[in-house]
DNA sequence: GGATCGTCTTGACATGGATCAAGGCAGCGC
DNA sequence: GCGCTGCCTTGATCCATGTCAAGACGATCC
């Protein structure tokens, strides 16, 4: 994809919902004046891609709104979903003009985007940036071997449920500890079948007998409440 | 493990055998004199552990000669190895005091390490090593989500041909194409089968499917010859 | 309402890899 | 030599998950 620039929807970083959890977290002052200036929102609608594997990528961006996927497909179809994207979540990488991964949109998306040159330049000048990227870089890193675990070693059912305290978790909180919680899921069950390393039937299946041995209800298949969040977290006291 | 101090082990970095691949290789002058400085080396027998997860970890190091293993263990004693680390690879983690991978020793081991303290400040005021750690944590994060690929999606023979690829390709290069190639596997079975997420029994079958179809012959247990490179490289043409 | 389409669920069956069990083989101490 | 011990291989069997197939459900359009 050709990112360019979408005028007129710039926010004021100071109103962004990711200030403090994005790239600019422990920027402020001149540096943080300065991505202000040199940021450029950027629209995807769901279902299109950001960018192609082995695709040139100039710019590096933050997700502001909406969901997106990394992915990589071996020549003859099978997908593995190697990441989820929700909102604060960094896409790209300094120092590279090619993309690893397909990123695609989940659903529409909000991109706060650097070209990916003065960026560079900006890493070098900008010390809170930089730690930022080389935390995000590493959390990242946790993170994906963490999911290795889970691929490498869970059963069917703990990779569920796994996949759902993950979604509960960056949820918008509950003010409520121990009330019912409600979650929407981000990912078709399609796309959870993929992330999960499972088929979708699988998937659908063990959703199923969650439901029926009353640790999830499903309001629809995409809206999840979990009457008891720590019964259902006790279903991984084995794995984790 | 308390890393010490092994003193008079201390080689100097212009003749260390990873110096243009490990964390120091895009340094020179004074950031270099400045690492050779502050560096000390340390000795970890077979076996032995460098770290556990969750203990405090006051060190980065480089792995100058030997292999390790990261590794994440589920209470009922899953493991699942989320990295094998060769020279020149990097340990620890910058920012952070405490580690989340269990790391061993698999052969003996020297390490060339930092205390973590003095090396945050020095990826302050050195550019050269700043860039290369973040490179470093990029790399390391695209070669775990590859490795979700892997996990997640192929079958247990394709698995077993990308492990015996990735290791050829991590060893001392072969001098000529197309002529058999011998390998040593760094790691055991065991081992092996937890990287790839299989049993032992199941790496075994494989292996000697491979060795009777002539894509591999066993010198040993642990010393594979490749008759013909390309050969098993096309066992890949749908997978990667 | 009915037709269509995409997504999800459910059932029946197949199978790849796990599990259980036995034995081989090399290295080492005696 | 002999008996360990650790690591690896092989065989028999099982089972969790994949595969194939049929519907169910909800949204949208007419």
């Amino acid at each position: 994809m050709k990112i360019s620039r979408t005028e007129d929807l710039r926010l004021d970083c100071q109103y962004c919902p990711v200030r403090h959890r994005a790239i600019c977290a422990a920027s402020d002052g001149s540096e943080f004046a300065t991505l202000n200036d040199i940021k450029f929102y950027k629209s995807v609608p769901a279902g299109q891609a950001v960018a192609r594997r082995g695709e040139r990528l100039n710019v590096v961006a933050s997700i502001v709104s909406g969901v997106a996927t990394l992915s990589k497909t071996t020549v003859d179809g099978r997908m593995q979903i190697t990441g989820m994207l929700l909102p604060s979540d960094f896409i790209g990488r300094p120092g590279r003009d090619t993309c690893e991964h397909d990123i695609s949109a989940v659903t529409d998306l909000t991109l706060c985007c650097f070209r990916r040159r003065p960026f560079e330049d900006l890493i070098e000048s900008a010390p809170a940036i930089r730690r930022r990227l080389l935390d995000i870089a590493f959390d990242e890193l946790d993170a994906a071997r963490h999911w290795m675990l889970l691929l490498g070693c869970l059963t069917a059912r703990e990779k569920i449920v796994s996949f759902l305290m993950l979604v509960l978790r960056r949820s918008t909180l509950p003010e409520d500890v121990d009330q019912p919680v409600q979650i929407d899921l981000p990912l078709s069950r399609e796309a959870t079948a993929s992330y999960l390393g499972l088929t979708i039937e699988t998937v659908s299946r063990q959703m199923s007998r969650l439901r029926k041995e009353g640790l999830i209800e499903l309001e629809t298949a995409r809206r999840v409440i979990i009457p008891d969040t720590s019964r259902l977290e006790a279903e991984l006291e084995n794995a984790d």
